[in-house]
DNA sequence: TCGGTAAGCTGACTGCATGACAGGACAAGT
DNA sequence: ACTTGTCCTGTCATGCAGTCAGCTTACCGA
């Protein structure tokens, strides 16, 4: 399934090769946290590696192409965010806890991704089907057991029936992790970070049950 | 108070400088509108104006220097985005249109200033503090008459008392942008347009009332 | 009407990044 | 030692960034 890593002139890349590579995509990744996306230059990637522009050139089309390469990584990661919903509880206390637990998760992994989630919110507001493919990899794996569950509490006459369960949790999703990306903004507005959490857990047992949480 | 406009060179510009000045500024708009953030080129901007970098660089810094100038003139407009929330009742039907009302406003406004509002979220992301402020700009217009509202219906004992107004009505905030940036999204989870009004105006109500919506 | 002055624009230049290529260095097997 | 294939880099043509001197245009007072 996953093929050989490959140059881009089609050869097979052996260990060294690898390596290099790697190192790149860290080094590309380092560069992305301290300096602005448009910035970002092959020739100091490169230089960061230890190696020249040349050599990039071997392994990626270009930025872009290698920072698709840094997000799939990623992406693959984020499939584990499904475990935060899938299978849990919304009812009582335990509805609370899930709630809690899939702010504290959703808000973990952005942080820690950050830099490189950024960029795929960029390509994939400038409608690249690459970028935005990844960024459903990465939601999706919420929204699809978060739309189950709205769908059995609507089924149960807990949400109104003209509400779309995959909108009601698209906009949930898509809000945890634009907060996630904002966290500093919030700062602007006088909000602690120990704030936002309850609060974002507290919106999000609203909009899955229509109630709020028992503690 | 709003000095006259100058040059980069200090010069004083005249009818025919501010026309040329303004046609870039629309050049770039459109420019960001059709190709992605990192590929406009000051040389293809100026081109389109029909006139050449060198003038470019007369009136503006830099690419960023342009967008921050188009991006201030957005955020002067979104002021006016205050209007959806002061002086709204939240009380019954007329709280459920406030909903409605705030949803249409906020997610027209996104639609119309989509190319640069993609760039000013990622450099507000990328922690540029320019980028950032015009941000908030628009935000608070609405974050702040919404905290209002969540303190008053707070007040009242409706809404638990360990949730900050701020960070709600923030959270909501960023809810309806980041829904609004991502609206084509939605459409690979199989939402409609028509169906995420409902959606996003149900949670704005739930979020600030605390209560499902009589309609 | 006629300079004088400041605004407005651009050609030409330097420097740097891109991206392609050929060929050298290196490791592994025979 | 020789061959083969991987791996890296020096070099080069191309194109954009950003600066400057100098030319053109518009305005204004005498």
């Amino acid at each position: 399934m996953t093929g050989q890593v490959r140059t881009v002139d089609g050869r097979v890349a052996g260990r060294r090769g690898q390596a290099t590579r790697q190192k790149l995509l860290d080094c590309l990744g380092e560069m992305l946290s301290s300096s602005p996306y448009r910035d970002v230059k092959v020739i100091d990637v490169a230089r960061k590696a230890g190696t020249s522009p040349a050599t990039f050139y071997q392994y990626f089309p270009d930025v872009e192409g290698a920072v698709l390469e840094i997000a799939e990584e990623m992406a693959k990661e984020g499939a584990g965010l499904t475990a935060l919903v899938s299978g849990r509880s919304w009812a009582g206390k335990a509805g609370w806890q899930t709630s809690e637990e899939l702010v504290d998760g959703f808000l973990d992994f952005w942080r820690k991704h950050d830099a490189i989630l950024r960029v795929v919110d960029l390509g994939a507001a400038e409608g690249d089907k690459r970028f935005n493919k990844i960024r459903l990899k990465i939601l999706n794996s919420v929204t699809g057991s978060l739309t189950e569950s709205v769908k059995e509490l609507q089924s149960k006459g807990r949400i109104d029936k003209d509400i779309s369960p995959a909108a009601l949790a698209g906009s949930l999703v898509v809000l945890l992790a634009s907060v996630a990306s904002h966290q500093k903004g919030f700062q602007s507005w006088g909000v602690k970070q120990a704030e936002l959490r309850p609060t974002l857990a507290q919106l999000v047992h609203l909009g899955v049950t229509g109630k709020k949480p028992t503690k």
